[in-house]
DNA sequence: TAATTTTCTGACTGAACGGTCAACATCAGG
DNA sequence: CCTGATGTTGACCGTTCAGTCAGAAAATTA
């Protein structure tokens, strides 16, 4: 994402205690903040009163709203990739992308404002991100597209073109986190209030796509 | 959504030439803008300058920023239920749900910023929507569920829960126009774009879908 | 505990924003 | 072609915002 450390920069030795903590409390603050209104929509100020602490005194910190904004992004992007990461081409399809898609699905219901934050992110043209999507995240799309494929060719999965069927879950398992608010209206529950809730996700999720791809 | 004319308002009697050229133009170019950066983010001036028209020229047909959105989401929000509304409990669900998810599509290639727009009103929580969510939302979902359920009990539909049945199609479908950047950055071109990406979009959604919830 | 560095804050600044207003321009109907 | 209604604008106002700064308070080090 960049260097990480954008905070009191300059060539600072070491990162005192206080300096740990606050930035901690910062980005934690900041993931709320942003991924409820945007890089735009968000204020120091709200960040700052979510962090308890004045707005100067965040600003020695991160001395730029966007500084704040790129390091949550970088933050929240390891944990984003890494269930992919873990998808293991030598093992079976079943096993393999079950686990994938229970760890997603968790990540809906534990972490839902790190998949909001991106979504808005990526909604508005990925301003800030459209590097790390080019380079990051098709690389490891275009490796793990490749496991799906020997897959298909080995006859364990049915025919679907293989980025889109990682594009298919992400939309399955992510619209539970992004559309929470939309999904609670209507059935009156979302994933993270009512386990019964992520029952019916949960099967309703594997049951369409194993079904689905699995050969009959 | 509202009176839905908060515009010039008062007690306007007939609604002139140009009034209904220029609301036009600003509701064309405030879809555009809060599609892209939302309510907080968008700007009235960007939004005049993308009418064509000076900011309190804008004003003067809808004096609050808040009512060009309300007004904006009114109107997308027909488009937007229409399909749904269309499936019918009396056909079969192979061909209503094909051409239901055939729409989708269709608007996530045609329309995306639509889909954008409500996508990222409801990723924050719905402030200005909820009401609708709760009410026109929920019952279509509530009345289509049922269809869903019938043809289960028929036998004509694997076992889902039928809410979230609807949840996972508007959630493939939809993916396509609001995650349209990240689906870029990765196979390098999206639906709206490349015939080919949308035949391949196409192609997995009602393989996945279909293989997944019509009887083997 | 004295010196030094790090952390914190109130008060501020310039720019951007939503919205107003008085005056000017254009239009449609008689 | 005149007149009242509709449409349009530059200039402006109060507020909010990101970011600065001089210095006070707290922590660390010697």
């Amino acid at each position: 994402m960049q260097a990480e450390n954008t905070a009191r920069a300059s060539q600072s030795k070491k990162r005192t205690r206080i300096q740990i903590e606050n930035e901690e409390r910062i980005l934690d603050a900041a993931l709320d903040v942003f991924s409820s209104y945007g890089f735009r929509g968000a204020t120091v100020d709200q960040i700052a009163e979510a962090a308890g602490m004045s707005k100067p005194n965040l600003l020695y910190y991160f001395r730029r709203k966007q500084d704040i904004y790129i390091a949550v992004l970088s933050r929240t992007l390891e944990n984003w990739l890494t269930p992919l990461g873990d998808l293991d081409p030598d093992g079976e399809p079943e096993a393999e992308i079950g686990r994938y898609v229970g760890q997603k699905l968790a990540m809906s219901r534990d972490k839902p404002m790190e998949s909001r934050l991106f979504a808005i992110e990526v909604i508005q043209g990925a301003p800030m991100m459209m590097d790390l999507l080019r380079t990051d995240l098709r690389a490891i799309v275009e490796d793990k597209a490749g496991a799906l494929a020997a897959w298909i060719a080995a006859g364990k999965l049915a025919k679907v073109e293989p980025a889109h069927l990682i594009f298919m879950i992400w939309a399955m398992t992510q619209h539970y986190a992004d559309f929470d608010t939309q999904i609670q209206s209507v059935i009156g529950s979302g994933i993270s209030g009512s386990p019964d809730t992520f029952a019916d996700a949960e099967q309703a999720v594997t049951q369409i796509l194993f079904r689905g791809i699995l050969p009959r």
